[in-house]
DNA sequence: CCCGGTTTGTAGTGATCACTGCGAAACCAT
DNA sequence: ATGGTTTCGCAGTGATCACTACAAACCGGG
């Protein structure tokens, strides 16, 4: 028997606080009860709060990532037919808490709060690098259209959790119908 | 002379505060401290925190409108068309403070926390009803092709928050260059 | 000028924040 | 068993949080 606790159980106790409560919510204290312990062990392990919060948000990449697999699966000719096959993905997302922190770090990121600053983009930077290799066609155009694809499925998961799901469905249903055609 | 300070007063130093710092920076302390007044001011006017949060999201959302009536000023055929249309604002919101606040209550309300999830939604959806006033045809094709407008327009504008303009700029062309044929 | 209500300062509430000092317990290698 | 290291509970740091009690200052109407 090792300690009671390793770093990794602590870390996915506060990834799972987060997903309960919001990254706001997510202190020290708090998760230090919920886990049964002394705040002492989670400092022990992650000394300050920005550790903290940067491995919660590397968990939430890889979360994100685990997510987004089937619907970044196949190769697509442009962003809408990326958008298509993500669809299935975006159709449920108002279930899926990783969709709600991801865009609660997204807003911080937005408000200029550290560490969310520094770390966020790079979670969407990764994401678009992803996208760009299943488009086909040049190296400029890659890019273009998985910047479109990234920033379109951001904006119905967005619109998903804001204005609910059947208002994200009208606008799907427009974004997907006009894309069937478009060329390079 | 009336007394020192209005509510309007506060208010006013309420959202200023809260576009230089964000929302989850903006408490009776702070803001108290900004003003010159003691913090049993802030509070004789807004009694409870979720008040003066209220307030500052409905000044949100008039900032908001002032900020996209250049963008919502004309008719459009279809959702491509109004992001055209609403492409110079677009183009420059990374430095309007009042689209990173608004990313930042979104965050929020997507987490869960009030008192955003219940006030929030409404902007987006007051935002939606005004786009759809602009789309020609029927009202079904008008609500989904406001929506569509509204879900891509907030994705365009958190992508440029949180992957940059460059990136933006790409996402853009590709969405802008697919729409001008589409029909109803 | 005085009287009513409105506004504001001083001070303080208990709670929680991130974080620390210290010593003891748990662990491991020898 | 022993000595050294890792882990962790207990207690406490000063700061800040939203919010309150109370009384003084301020104001317009009489």
């Amino acid at each position: 028997m090792g300690y009671r606790h390793t770093k990794d159980d602590i870390l996915a106790g506060a990834l799972a606080a987060a997903f309960d409560d919001g990254l706001s919510q997510l202190t020290f204290g708090r998760l230090a009860k919920r886990l049964g312990v002394s705040d002492r062990v989670v400092v022990y392990y992650f000394p300050s709060k920005d550790d903290l919060i940067g491995e919660v948000l590397l968990g939430l990449g890889t979360q994100l990532q685990i997510a987004l697999a089937p619907a970044f699966a196949t190769p697509a000719a442009n962003h809408v037919e990326m958008l298509r096959a993500a669809w299935p993905v975006l159709a449920r997302s108002e279930h899926d808490p990783v969709f709600a922190l991801f865009f609660e770090a997204g807003g911080l990121a937005a408000a200029g709060r550290e560490p969310y600053r520094s770390l966020v983009p790079q979670l969407v930077t990764a994401w678009v690098e992803w996208a760009a290799g299943l488009i086909v066609g040049t190296p400029a155009r890659r890019r273009d259209e998985a910047a479109a694809a990234i920033a379109t499925i951001d904006g119905l998961l967005l619109f998903r959790q804001l204005a609910g799901s059947k208002a994200a469905d009208q606008a799907a249903r427009r974004i997907l119908a006009g894309g069937a055609s478009a060329r390079g």
